[in-house]
DNA sequence: CTGAAAGCGCTTACAG
DNA sequence: CTGAAAGCGCTTACAG
């Protein structure tokens, strides 16, 4: 591969004038510039960036550490990340955490290795010994979606509060009563505010949110279908089961699906972070949407504003409740309702409607 | 940050004491590593992998460029190609493509000039100047799914045919006679391939495929949707769409339900492509499954062996077809069946079952 | 077993 | 406007 030295040789001019050219220095001869740019032609030349980085000590890069890369809202949150950082000149690795506090580390760690000028992360627990002492070191930090408490880092992230309490009234008109919750991981800022949410939003109504109701997940699939597995097998199961995320919705939905019974009917179900996919399920799911695109853009921005030198912001931007029929509305109009069906076993006191 | 002088200075001993403890050369005295490691300790000491790849020439990195990480697909691929490749002591840069061809030069371009060991790529296109180029200069590569043909660079992917003439027995036993298809981009050979492969089965069966059945997708969910409005409008619409990916038949999905229309009474869906939700959509969705996550580790112990100087190996793995109810067949077992429902507008010679 | 030195490919004051 | 030189943080023959 042809080196600067290569360029210079066959431009004529010293490694000095190349660099210079290539890095668009104003006090350069039309000439030599001329010349240098013929030459990087005919070599093909391209300027190694592990020695600019090395040299100029940095990387033009960002670090996302991200929880969980098969979780759609993650996906999202990471392309939304590299459209954004790209737009302002700068790459992205991504570190899949995969919810396990290692891994986490493994790739803060690596990516501090290759010294990448700051680090976005949505942090999979309560802040390792590790991440503590990046920030202490002073790098550049912005955590999205997730945070960790009592640390000087700006926050980028979507309240969930005003919609869990949309979510508790449309669950209550629709007279349900028993609201469970398959809670995130408690050593997670999302997995815990979005039980106190929907905690306050119950009391608001007079409701109780009782142990019982409360299932432990880790916001990973196999947890929701154990959750709900257990919640099923309750002497008085509930009538609503909420799933902190998109991915223990899809394990609640094959638990309900193995027992052979339905969403409404038996039992309703929604989730927090909305996908495509559940304008198609059976039934269309009821879930809070955060604004992802723009939470990863965000994030971005203030990252690089803290590494350009300029103030960084925290964001806090609102999620709003989408409603479909998992939870037992009525059927929409654009689809014909269909014939009365028998009540199912254990009804609700919602108006029952088959899925057709 | 500290660097190895500060490590040498502490221990009282000269950097190349210390670069060699830090790579486990045998010959250090073991009070010499003793010293070296405790300052490494105390100071917190982490070498520099930008210095360490300028030198050695190597950054035990792969690149990864995709076409889509927002396709589940890619999704996959993408986490374990990252797993495999840290079992082999490599990390990950992952390029999404976007299905651009322009984008896809631009990771490709920014992965070359960090000087990546070696570069897994899923082709947007036929192959563009700079992709030929970089393997004409030798750069390590490796194709996972799609691939250049006339290209000298091994392939790692999944052959569906027997999986799509499966498919199409299927549909033919079900009595379906007018199939058509969402084809992916010409440009790439899956995009091709899925097409030939439909073709040759219905040829099998006697049927044609008609260039009317023959929509031209790009592989991403809003051209599903228009294609299947343009077969819909035909004069005689088809009684099943194939879309030769997952995001092109939630398109199809969205399309159909926009007209509301159901599937499969109306209308039938297949999918190239199994996904986790499916399982769950109304109704859910027969595919055809590729043994992902062994394409992603195949195709980067093919890469690595190739880095490493060890003849790399093309790899060719089966799809499957896995039926679910889209197509018309009868409800599974554990779902008690429904009482009849009457006929849909435009009957299929399909067993009418309503998916309740 | 250990250290001084060269060199990886760049950038950037410094002097001219 | 231009070049020689130093230096970023490592690794690795080479000599001892």
């Amino acid at each position: 591969m042809a080196s600067i030295k290569d360029v210079a040789a066959e431009a004529g001019v010293s490694v000095a004038t190349v660099s210079r050219v290539l890095n668009d220095h104003p006090s350069v001869s039309a000439d030599a510039r001329a010349r240098v740019l013929a030459a990087v032609g005919t070599l093909g030349y391209r300027p190694n960036a592990v020695a600019r980085s090395l040299r100029t000590d940095q990387t033009h890069t960002l670090g996302l550490v991200i929880s969980d890369v098969m979780n759609p809202y993650f996906t999202e949150l990471a392309r939304s990340v590299e459209e954004e950082a790209r737009a302002l000149g700068y790459s992205v690795i991504i570190g899949n955490a995969d919810e396990r506090p290692d891994l986490q580390d493994h790739h803060v760690r690596n990516l501090l290795d290759r010294r990448i000028d700051g680090l976005l992360v949505s942090p999979t627990d309560g802040g390792s010994p590790l991440m503590l002492d990046a920030v202490r070191a002073g790098t550049p930090m912005v955590f999205v979606d997730r945070w960790i408490p009592g640390v000087e880092v700006p926050v980028v992230r979507a309240d969930g509060e005003a919609a869990v309490r949309d979510l508790v009234a449309h669950l209550h008109g629709l007279g349900h009563r028993r609201l469970a919750i398959i809670a995130g991981p408690a050593a997670t800022t999302t997995g815990q505010e979005r039980v106190a949410a929907f905690r306050a939003a119950l009391h608001a109504y007079g409701l109780d949110l009782p142990e019982d109701y409360i299932g432990q997940g880790d916001f990973q699939a196999e947890s929701g279908r154990r959750v709900t597995e257990g919640f099923l097998d309750l002497a008085t199961p509930p009538e609503v089961v909420f799933a902190a995320d998109n991915l223990m919705a899809l394990g609640a939905l094959d638990a309900v699906r193995a027992r052979g019974l339905r969403v409404p009917d038996d039992i309703a179900l929604a989730a927090f972070d909305d996908i495509p996919w559940f304008v198609h399920t059976d039934p269309p799911i009821t879930a809070i949407a955060q604004p992802t695109g723009e939470l990863g853009r965000a994030a971005v921005r203030a990252l690089v504003d803290r590494i350009e030198g300029r103030p960084p912001q925290s964001v806090t931007l609102p999620a709003r409740l989408v409603v479909r029929r998992s939870c037992g509305e009525t059927a929409p109009p654009e689809r014909p309702a269909p014939p009365e069906r028998p009540a199912s076993p254990q009804p609700s006191p919602v108006t029952n409607r088959s899925q057709t």
